[in-house]
RNA sequence: GGUCUGGUAGUUCAGUUGGUUAGAAUACAUGCCUGUCACGCAUGGGGUCGCGGGUUCGAGUCCCGUCCAGACCGCCA
């Protein structure tokens, strides 16, 4: 037997028994006549004891060679530490250790092993397995099984049976870029790898599967950011018979419960807001409502004053900073230049001061009588003491700048808490959006997605105008959520494909399995798919996904371990008919 | 595809206007230390300043190129 018990076990009522530990050593503190060891595994930490006069002398001088993360056994006496550390759960006992079993020496670890390491973000990569040896990572992954463990629960209960559906399936030209795998039984054809099991729900509600639930991986040949990865894992759902009230119900109850039992609060009901509202009063389609900040448009206010930068655009629109009143010309400006950089895009910025003193102060004042900065500063909700951050142009561009700039204040005032939970449902996103490169209608959300029954007529005219029965559900300014109702009629489904550019020939193609399949009986239904790397990461109060995930890849989509994507052989490319093309 | 930031000891970083032998902390090694727990003290080893080119009497420092990493924009139905 290799252990008696766990590094986080042994406790005073231990006090006299001979036990058997296993574990690393976490750092050697060596006094001369005495040497203490503190043994780590998953479960904690427990201090050895060698010393001079009571552990055999062949053990005493074994003891002093120990490194870090060597990795031992030892046999022993619980015994009452001389001076306790009440820090420790274990801080009250040591183990007199009379047997000592080196199991596997360690080279010294490139970085230390500790909640603070020492390493820096690459080498961790790198050493992943070493990583992991670390609390914060360890936790962070048993948060993740948690999280998972309760989604299985909790939809289980509900009658939601987990189907597996397949990784190996075909290329479809919408959305995002396939990962694609070439078949060696087929010369000169490729699997791809699903970007979410989209149809194949579908296909299982039609197999009368009812209520459908997966945690899946999911795979997106784009580009990566912190909270994404090439693959990724979705709760993916979807359920037979139900509307869209259902489906928000079903889901702000898992959601509730998910949030309530790993992170210890209580969320209210979920407010609703629609896309369009969302738009107008946070530029966003995702707003964190942990804080307030939001839009007030002041077109009717502020144009035709004389002040020619705002007459001629279609929006002007600003946002209350608080406490912004006492910020210094210094930072001002920086704010000017912060919306001005490229990855923002924003010409200018026009500021108001709204002093303490009920006058106002502002970058317009020229223009402007303190009567309209008053009305100004009313719409946008400030207090004395706030400034105002104004900017003018084309409506869509303007809000989504304004909505970079409120969430940049919004970190750096330390409005956005980690530990408080503010989720809602975004609802009514419209239906086809205009793509100006390929000059089509792309599907918003994706082409099976249904528009709302009393918007049908208008998909001939005005396909713009069309709302869909598609909701997102938004965690403190994160999508972690979206689906839709689904369309289960062949003909309105072979209208959409008309509407998306799609040839006869090319839908049946792409899609005719699914077409063929509404032929016979499907049901109305519809689903929604959760990122649960982002939503584990969001509970865990942290924005990065990467820690959450046991191996993931690094921002060129490299996975840095174990050095992939790599190239092939020419053997094995030839057996799979690939020819490399170099770059010239 | 683009923008920005960074790359100096095993690791995390500092390094002035371009000027002596490139530093600190930590890790590591050795020794000392009668209860440590971020132990302490002393000593020591450890550097292709990412790589290539250029400017200069002289480059870690300035310029050009390139590679790598990170954040963001585009992209992500």
């Amino acid at each position: 037997m290799l252990r008696t018990h766990s590094c986080g076990d042994l406790r005073p009522e231990h006090i006299g028994k001979t036990v058997t530990l296993s574990g690393w050593v976490q750092k050697a503190r060596n006094k001369g006549f005495i040497v203490w060891v503190d043994l780590r595994d998953r479960y904690g930490i427990t201090q050895l004891v060698f010393d001079e006069e009571r552990s055999p002398k062949e053990v005493f001088e074994k003891a002093q060679s120990l490194g870090r993360e060597f990795v031992i056994q030892v046999r022993g006496e619980v015994i009452e530490r001389e001076s306790k550390n009440p820090q420790m759960p274990t801080g009250a006992v040591e183990i007199l250790v009379q047997e000592l079993n080196l199991l596997n020496a360690s080279e010294t670890p490139p970085f230390t092993i500790e909640d603070e390491s020492d390493g820096g973000e690459e080498l961790r990569m790198q050493y992943r397995y070493l990583d992991l040896r670390r609390n914060p990572m360890r936790e962070k992954l048993i948060h993740r099984h948690r999280v998972a463990i309760q989604v299985r629960n909790y939809l289980s209960d509900l009658d939601f049976i987990e189907v597996e559906t397949p990784y190996l399936i075909k290329s479809t030209p919408e959305g995002a870029r396939d990962f694609v795998v070439p078949s060696r039984m087929n010369s000169g054809q490729f699997y791809a790898l699903p970007q979410s099991p989209q149809t194949f729900k579908q296909l299982l509600m039609v197999g009368g599967m009812d209520r459908y639930f997966q945690i899946v991986k999911c795979f997106r040949d784009e580009d990566l950011r912190a909270d994404r990865q090439p693959e990724f894992t979705q709760i993916d759902c979807e359920m037979a018979f139900v509307d869209q009230e259902d489906i928000l119900q079903t889901f702000e109850g898992l959601t509730k419960h998910l949030i309530e039992k790993t992170t210890g609060t209580t969320v209210d009901d979920f407010p609703r807001m629609t896309y369009a509202e969302a738009m107008k009063t946070y530029g966003n389609d995702k707003p964190d409502i942990r804080f307030g900040m939001t839009f007030g448009e002041i077109n009717d206010l502020a144009q035709n004053k004389g002040f020619q930068v705002f007459d001629q655009q279609e929006l002007v629109v600003g946002i209350a900073v608080p406490g912004g009143a006492s910020y210094s010309r210094k930072e001002i400006d920086g704010w000017i230049d912060w919306v001005k950089r490229p990855q923002v895009g924003a010409k200018g910025m026009v500021w108001v001061k709204c002093l303490e003193d009920g006058t106002y102060k502002s970058s317009v004042d020229k223009f402007f009588e303190s009567s309209d900065l008053e009305q100004w500063a009313k719409r946008m909700n400030a207090q004395a003491g706030d400034a105002l951050f104004i900017l003018g142009g084309p409506a869509h561009e303007t809000r989504t700048q304004l909505s970079a700039l409120r969430m940049e204040l919004g970190n750096r005032l330390g409005l956005r808490k980690a530990d408080e939970f503010a989720p809602l449902w975004v609802v009514d996103f419209p239906l086809l959006e205009w793509d100006e490169e390929s000059q089509r209608y792309h599907a918003m959300h994706h082409p099976f997605t249904a528009p709302k029954p009393e918007h049908l007529e208008m998909l001939k005219d005005q396909p713009g105008e069309v709302c869909a029965n598609a909701y997102d559900l938004v965690l403190n300014g994160n999508e972690i959520g979206g689906g839709s109702i689904r369309i289960h009629d062949a003909d309105l489904q072979s209208q959409m494909f008309d509407l998306l550019g799609f040839s006869k020939e090319e839908a049946q193609a792409q899609f005719g399995f699914l077409m063929g399949a509404f032929q016979y009986g499907a049901p109305p239904h519809g689903g929604i798919a959760f990122g649960l790397d982002r939503l584990v990461a969001i509970l865990g109060g942290d924005e990065s996904i990467r820690d959450y995930i046991a191996f993931p890849k690094n921002n060129s989509g490299r996975d840095v371990m174990i050095d992939a994507p790599a190239p092939l052989d020419q053997e094995q490319l030839n057996e799979l008919y690939l020819n490399i093309q170099t770059e010239d």
